[in-house]
RNA sequence: GCGGGAUUAGUAUAGCGGUAGUACGUUUGCUUCCCAAGCAAGAGGUACGAGUUCAACUCUCGUAUCCCGCACCA
């Protein structure tokens, strides 16, 4: 992990927050290259998920809302706990969880403080007086997005049931101690949608979104035997759900550890909406059968966790003529850069043209970042894109002055190709 | 939040109460016909703030961040 850590800075994947200030705990910069396999990354999801799907739609969803959501969606109460302090060991427990007189971890008695409230969800203020009525929340989850906007899409598209609302946005939860690099951080990027249908069908549709879910690790290149299910037992689950499975990525280091959930939130959020704004929040089947409120099966995945997982799992060091290499074995589409344009040597003025040339009009045909590198010797141009998971360079020599051809050289097997420059594609 | 450890250049690391070094990377020039070659020159650092001292990167205290445990993690 700590290599990955080391290589995520000096290629320019993940920075600290607020570098230089010294950091801000639990925050986390994208870098360039990190931003571009982000983006990948989340595009990928759309198209797999959303994009095509006539039952899908997508929105965005603003991230301050009235703070109403949140006491109807249950945060207002669960996210905040009274906490209380061992006098003697200074564990903090939660005070409806603990014998007020005996403190259960170093056993001594009468130590508790006053017990204190502490809040997960991160407050502001909307406007420019700071008072009760004006105080907002960061959104803690990007679900409620979904369901404040269930009855606009159902208005607008008259969808036929089951249907989805995607999104993909940013959360904020004020964790008491952030750890392990992306893994748990205060603020993070959430790719989910809420699956709409009749409660009859919930089970089967459990199902399918279950194995689509697979279907998506490996789709983003994490071996089977590296994801594992884990049923979360009744008395771990959210306050709305009734089943939940969340997946487990195998993380150096941290081990087993949660990159997507699958939740059946059933009809919790909308009843609970319907109860608090007064809206019907009912379902009419254009058959004339009964209305209804819509069941909900909720698949969700951390952008940022599957960002870890991807970089580390395609983290590589393997031996080239005696010499370790570091590369990454990204998928080709999560590649931030697809291709890097060489001359093969620097000093030969009639190479680099031609070599620009080469650049310019892959810049037009790849889909995706087309780098350019004339830094150095070729070899260390080769090492340079291994290290940041291109999966192929083009090489351009002085052949190609003569007959149109380049070297394509393959990333994970260091092969090279000798190919027209009319046929390249990537 | 608690307890322990750590923090020296972009990265990885030496070192000392008295001018901060190495490797790789990086910049410029030369050279080089396919996997980190070579030559020359350069830039860049003691996390932040106090204190002790003639003098602090070094010792002390505080703050921040990271790591390891605990707790938390809807």
């Amino acid at each position: 992990m700590e290599d990955i850590v080391s290589l995520a800075k000096r290629r320019g994947f993940i920075y600290p927050g607020s570098d230089i200030y010294g950091g801000l705990s639990g925050t986390y910069d994208y870098g360039p290259l990190g931003t571009l396999l982000k983006r990948n990354l989340i595009s990928q999801w759309l198209k797999f998920f959303v994009d095509g799907w006539a039952d899908m739609y997508q929105i965005d969803s603003a991230i301050l809302m009235n703070p109403k959501v949140w006491q109807a969606s249950g945060h207002a109460d669960t996210f905040s706990d009274p906490l209380v302090e061992c006098g003697n060991c200074h564990s903090r427990l939660r005070a409806d969880h603990v014998d007020k007189n005996k403190c259960p971890v170093c056993g001594k008695e009468n130590t508790f403080g006053e017990a204190r409230q502490f809040n997960m969800m991160f407050k502001t203020s909307v406007g420019p007086v700071d008072d009760e009525a004006s105080t907002a929340y960061l959104r803690p989850e990007t679900a409620q997005g979904m369901f404040v906007n269930f009855k606009n899409v159902v208005d607008t598209f008259s969808p036929n049931i089951p249907f989805g609302i995607a999104q993909v946005g940013r959360a904020f939860r004020n964790e008491i101690s952030p750890r392990d690099f992306l893994f748990r951080t205060r603020e993070f990027e959430i790719m989910e949608f809420e699956y709409f249908l009749h409660p009859s069908q919930w089970e089967e549709k459990f199902d399918k979104w279950r194995k689509d879910m697979h279907s998506w690790f490996k789709h983003i290149g994490l071996p089977e035997d590296k994801i594992k299910e884990a049923e979360v037992p009744a008395e771990d689950r959210a306050h709305y759900s009734k089943r939940t499975i969340d997946f487990l990525y195998d993380f150096p280091s941290l081990g087993f550890d949660e990159v997507g959930g699958l939740a059946y939130r059933t009809d919790f959020d909308l009843k609970n909406h319907q109860e608090h704004s007064g809206k019907d929040m009912n379902y009419r089947p254009k058959d004339g059968s009964e209305p209804f409120i819509p069941h909900v099966i909720e698949p969700t995945f951390g952008v940022d966790r599957n960002f870890l997982a991807v970089l580390s799992n395609s983290y590589m060091q393997d031996e080239v003529e005696g010499e370790k290499r570091v590369y990454l074995k990204l998928p080709k589409e999560l590649a931030p850069v697809k291709v890097a344009v060489f001359p093969l040597l620097k000093n030969k003025p009639e190479l680099v043209a031609k070599a620009r040339e080469v650049y310019k009009s892959l810049q037009k045909s790849v889909d995706g970042e087309v780098m350019w590198d004339d830094n150095g010797n070729i070899g260390k141009r080769y090492r340079r894109q291994d290290e940041i998971g291109t999966p192929y360079c083009v090489t351009v020599d002085f052949d190609t002055l003569v007959d149109e051809t380049v070297t394509v050289r393959n990333r994970d097997t260091t092969e090279q190709e000798r190919k027209k420059i009319t046929e390249l594609s990537f």
